[in-house]
DNA sequence: CAAATAGTGTCTGTGAGACAGTATGTC
DNA sequence: GACATACTGTCTCACAGACACTATTTG
């Protein structure tokens, strides 16, 4: 017969928090992998859609309901020995969120991701390593970079955010200009913000733009 | 208790043939669907990693064992009614083939994707063009051009690639000194053609490189 | 005033698009 | 020879990177 097999959808949500990449994930407290760092996830419902899993566990298991955070579907790993008990198979998704409190009662925390690569449980360092790829190839090709902002933002805050994604800085001068000409990307709100100090820098949203032209590409050094 | 739910491995493999992008299907003989077109697909085993999954059906359901098909993960689908007998989660793999011939054997036959896009059983259609949206955008960045073609080829057969794959003709002259000034992608054999006419053509195989830099943007016209 | 950050302008090199011209085969 | 295709070269414009300068706030 058809051979079944358990399928859940782990979250790789990841935001910028205190000038690093931080992934949110929570510290196994029995085994396997006691004591190591988990990503959030559960085993989908047998009449739910993948979209709608990844919903639910973001808001039950990762403890965001209703955030503003861009999911979308990241890859799926199903090596038969990824969890020592059954085989799972797991569909990943990959979050964009901007800074939000980690949830206390869900027992998640922010953890900077160059913290979490020897110590995370299952093949969980793998998919996130695949999401973070994967963040830094969005943030090239479209707007999502203002996915890890508050709903408005700073050119300033904009490009700490490709700074810290990225792992290199950025002439402000021509990430201004580039961020400004790139159609559909920033809506101006007409207010300001000195929050970053000295002179008031403006306030944008994000545009319809879904997609960069010409991206923003990172230069081929390193 | 755990739901569990059959998972099967279905592939959009592609080619070029006769001026046109070609998919590889078969024209279902029962219910449900009956005399639409269907991708190969095949239930995953217990003990089965997904990419050889992928490889045990490109070989045995689409009928072309060791063939040069780069394979990789495309996406999974999987709300609950995409099969009305029953629930499947499936696991989508893109292949991108040089224009072989198709298994008569396995009743696969190559199409026109143009043929196909009002002709397909279940959910096959949106599988089907996310793979090519897939495949045009790997053509930009990647030096996957060549997997459609075969092991040496000239630069105007895989400028044709670009072609029919992107839907617009390209400067053959721009395309030339791009393709050629890309460290590596393209390596000469020494060897040359007439196959296309006129003058004799250098011949190339693939190179080392797995991404462009910089990559071979289709420009914004359309 | 100094200090800090925001924003604009200019120069330069690289590369894409457009297109002319030359090279080398077949018939 | 005509014809077909391969390949090279040149011009121009757009844009990325580097960097100087001005603008507007706080203390």
């Amino acid at each position: 017969m058809v051979p079944r097999i358990p399928v859940s959808v782990d979250l790789v949500v990841l935001t910028v928090r205190f000038q690093a990449l931080c992934a949110l994930v929570w510290r196994r407290d029995k085994p396997p992998y006691e004591g190591r760092w988990a990503l959030s996830g559960g085993f989908i419902h047998l009449d739910e859609d993948l979209p709608a899993a990844a919903e639910r566990i973001l808001a039950e298991r990762a403890g965001l309901p209703g955030a503003p955070v861009h999911l979308e579907q990241l890859q799926t790993y199903g090596y038969p020995d990824r969890d020592p008990r059954q085989r799972v198979l797991s569909v990943a998704y990959l979050g964009l969120a901007p800074d939000l409190p980690a949830s206390t009662e869900a027992h998640m925390s922010w953890q900077p991701v160059s913290s979490l690569l020897r110590e995370m449980a299952f093949d969980h360092r793998r998919i996130m390593v695949d999401g973070i790829e994967r963040a830094r190839g969005k943030l090239e090709y479209t707007p999502l970079g203002a996915a890890f902002c508050p709903p408005e933002f700073t050119v300033a805050e904009l490009r700490r955010v490709y700074e810290i994604v990225w792992g290199r800085v950025l002439d402000p001068r021509n990430f201004h200009r580039k961020v400004t000409k790139a159609e559909g990307f920033l809506v101006p709100t007409g207010d300001t913000t000195t929050r970053d100090g000295g002179r008031p820098a403006k306030l944008y949203r994000r545009g319809p733009a879904t997609m960069l032209h010409p991206p923003m590409l990172r230069s081929l050094k390193d």
